[in-house]
DNA sequence: AAAGCGTTTATTTTT
DNA sequence: TAAACGCTTT
């Protein structure tokens, strides 16, 4: 049908061309790493467009980070110059934001809402405790917001989570709930669940908004599928059958997001789901040496959780990948610098093709510190810029300005800089403005202009010219927002606040938060080309959604340090993959659940799957954290890595039984056994694998059958230590899940 | 109200 | 380690 020469179908194999090519009907692609994922999606946008007379605002492409979307666009820019622009591509909270920002008025969702993050989650949760008069170290504000993403995660609002909640604990999280519910609505403000949820609401409650993008979406793409979770999903789904057309890409390896709830269930229910759906496996990977995927593939084959693929590559063997044992983290460090010096030396690579990557981002400090020494250029992805104090600060004014409403901003710089607003002063002040049944915001202009109210002030004078002062602060700010763009806004913020000269006090640290303001500038001119009041709008956005891998650039030559998360869907010819120790990788907090094992593997598979050419795999014997040094074992995953691919002298690929991998690998083991009863398995502990010598006596593990005189028959679901004693998580049949003393519960354990 | 001091506590991963 | 909290003093 098509020329041969055809730019947009030319160098694809058959799989991926037919990924391309199959348009009509849902497709799920499995796609290998370095399998040419992206210039599937991208050739198949730019394919619908050009070939099939599909119009660009037709379709939707959703990716996972942001800089994945502006790289998609960039990408298919290049295949279809003329028709782009009109594409739909983002993330799914960016894409659910501005689906919002249109329609949430039919859900009664303010066109003007701010996206509350997590330090906002946080503050309106300890406010909602305050009110409560719940004490704050007992009932820890983070504890219940991750019950509540979870719920949300699952479309389960405040009134169906009341409604199941069958134990104490849950009873408090839905009193919690929907307290913080309200106090979101009160503010204007929507944190990352809630556009997911708000926009399944929306489509749910209002058919003809759901048919107008419906109608609108003939093409629906999604990327990272193994990472949604069921609200994405659920989005997709209401979007998907109207055209029936969804173009889903995925591969279940790669799934290292579940804590946030992603559930590669999604993968399976998506043929049930879309009948008819073709499924497409994309094998052959064009990226690693023969070496490299060789030794990644039996990284991850133990793994249960997934289907078997038949990865191969054409490329060359390649070199054998090291392994090194450190003494400590430092010699680490030092080690990985001078193989960079090695390697840029013998001109094999620049410093940008050259990546380290570590399972947190606290381990990132010692490779700084290191490299600085060494002069070696490098740039840390995952700064979290965003979350620095003084770079809130500035949004919170811009929040505020561009939504009253967002009480948590006007809480965090009512007294920013110090102006005389003290804790009771700010607390009678949210208690009288609830009084008055109106906003903190609304209330200090009632206070400024001496307006009368029906309850007095309870606020003496001092406070009342303080906060009349910084209501005048505010308005000046206000008035400058419909006339200028963000940028020259922030310069006017820090004017009139005197912030900028409150940063500026002589010291080191107070030049490094100036320049990170100056950098937030820098950002915000990107912003210049719109109208002033847009102009703020899309950049307040854009910071809210900005995600830690968006701000990696290849364009400087510098080593990049980056975590394993973030590190996913990028490559590079030379990777370190560092502190592969227990208790880092896989993580001390995953290590007694097998599926979060399973999990921390694949984060180490997409590691090694990043590398073209050459792969680093290093640990520490001894690691400071807290700054208290202690042993460290190398990871059990070593043992996972097959002699011949792999040299070096370190121990973790020596020897024979008997060495530490074996010990852990047996204990380990015995609290992996496969369950008969059905219980999910990732409430199992390993506590029984506990080291001899410690004195708690081992009464009760995971797995016991267990008899109580109240609750009748039950079995254990988690066992954690209290001192000399033991918590056990029993769950009884007919009876709420139960958590339960050892020594008090008198629980006997049935054979 | 603010600044200064000592104690504590946590570090998984992030849209 | 270093941020964050709570208590005391100014």
């Amino acid at each position: 049908m098509f020329p041969e020469t055809d730019a947009i179908l030319e160098r694809l194999n058959p799989a991926q061309r037919s990924a391309v090519t199959t348009v009509d009907g849902p497709v799920l692609v499995l796609a290998g790493p370095g399998s040419g994922k992206t210039r599937v999606i991208t050739h198949r946008i730019a394919y619908l467009l050009s070939h099939c007379h599909v119009p660009a605002y037709a379709v939707l492409a959703v990716t996972f980070t942001n800089k994945a979307a502006r790289e998609m666009l960039e990408r298919v820019r290049v295949l279809v110059p003329s028709q782009s622009s009109q594409l739909t591509i983002g993330t799914f909270h960016a894409i659910c934001a501005r689906i919002l920002r249109r329609d949430g008025s039919a859900i009664g969702i303010s066109p003007t809402f701010t996206i509350a993050d997590e330090d906002d989650q946080v503050a309106v949760v300890k406010r909602v405790l305050k009110d409560l008069d719940w004490d704050e170290k007992r009932n820890p504000p983070r504890a219940f917001l991750s019950r509540i993403s979870a719920a949300k995660s699952i479309l389960v609002g405040p009134r169906e989570f009341s409604a199941s909640a069958d134990n104490f604990a849950d009873e408090q999280t839905a009193i919690v709930y929907s307290r913080y519910q309200d106090a979101l609505a009160a503010a204007d403000l929507l944190d990352f669940d809630d556009l997911l949820m708000s926009t399944v609401r929306l489509f749910t409650e209002n058919s003809s908004v759901l048919q107008k993008y419906r109608e609108r979406y003939s093409h629906i793409l999604v990327d990272e599928f193994q990472d949604t979770n069921v609200a994405q999903y659920a989005i997709v789904r209401l979007l998907g059958t109207g055209h029936n057309n969804p173009c889903v890409v995925g591969d279940e390896d790669q799934s290292v997001y579940s804590w946030r709830h992603a559930d590669i269930r999604n993968i399976l229910n998506f043929e049930r789901d879309f009948p008819g759906t073709q499924v497409i496996v994309l094998e052959q990977n064009y990226r690693s040496t023969r070496t490299i995927l060789q030794a990644a593939r039996k990284m991850i084959a133990p793994n249960r959780q997934r289907k078997e693929k038949s990865l191969f590559t054409e490329n060359e063997v390649g070199e054998r990948i090291v392994v090194f044992e450190a003494y400590d983290e430092n010699e680490e460090a030092s080690y990985v610098a001078s193989q960079i010096e090695r390697l840029v030396a013998a001109q094999t690579c620049r410093l940008r093709d050259i990546a380290v990557m570590y399972r947190t981002n606290s381990q990132s400090r010692v490779f700084e510190k290191t490299f600085l020494r060494h002069r070696l250029p490098h740039k840390v992805v995952g700064m979290r810029f965003y979350e620095r104090k003084e770079v809130r600060d500035v949004l919170a004014y811009l929040r505020l300005c561009y939504n009253p409403n967002d009480v948590t901003s006007l809480d965090r710089i009512v007294n920013v800089p110090p102006r005389q607003i003290g804790a009771k002063t700010l607390s009678d002040l949210h208690v009288w403005a609830a009084r008055l049944g109106v906003s903190v915001s609304e209330a200090i202009q009632y206070l400024a202009a001496e307006r009368e109210t029906a309850v007095p002030c309870p606020i003496g004078t001092r406070a009342r010219t303080a906060l009349t002062e910084f209501a005048r602060i505010i308005e000046i700010i206000r008035r400058a927002s419909r006339e200028m763009v963000v940028a020259r806004l922030i310069d006017k913020v820090l004017e009139v606040t005197g912030y900028g000269d409150f940063l500026k006090d002589g010291t080191e640290e107070g030049q490094g938060r100036w320049d990170n303001v100056r950098e937030l500038i820098t950002v915000a001119e990107e912003f210049s080309h719109y109208e002033p009041e847009a102009s703020l709008a899309a950049f307040l956005e854009d910071a809210a959604l900005a995600a830690d891998a968006d701000e990696y650039d290849a364009s400087t030559d510098a080593v990049t340090l980056i975590t394993l998360h973030a590190a996913k869907g990028l490559e590079f010819d030379v990777v370190f993959i560092t502190g592969l120790e227990e208790g880092i990788c896989p993580h001390s907090r995953s290590i007694d659940d097998e599926r979060q094992v399973e999990e921390e593997r694949r984060l180490l598979y997409v590691g090694m799957t990043r590398a073209r050419r050459r792969l680093f795999l290093t640990y520490a014997a001894r690691r400071s954290q807290f700054g208290e040094a202690g042993a460290r074992q190398p990871s059990r995953f070593f043992k996972d890595l097959s002699r011949d691919l792999v040299q070096g002298t370190a121990r973790a690929i020596q020897g024979h039984g008997g060495d530490w991998a074996h010990q852990e690998r047996r204990a380990v083991s015995a609290a992996f056994l496969p369950r008969a009863d059905g219980w999910s398995s990732r409430f199992e502990s390993a506590v029984d694998a506990a080291p001899a010598g410690d004195q708690t006596v081992v009464r009760f593990k995971t797995g016991d059958r267990v008899v109580h005189p109240r609750f009748g028959e039950g079995t254990v679901i988690s066992v954690e230590q209290r001192g000399g004693d033991q918590e056990v998580t029993v769950a009884f049949r007919d009876q709420p899940i139960k958590r339960l003393l050892a020594s008090l519960a008198n629980l006997q354990i049935v054979s």
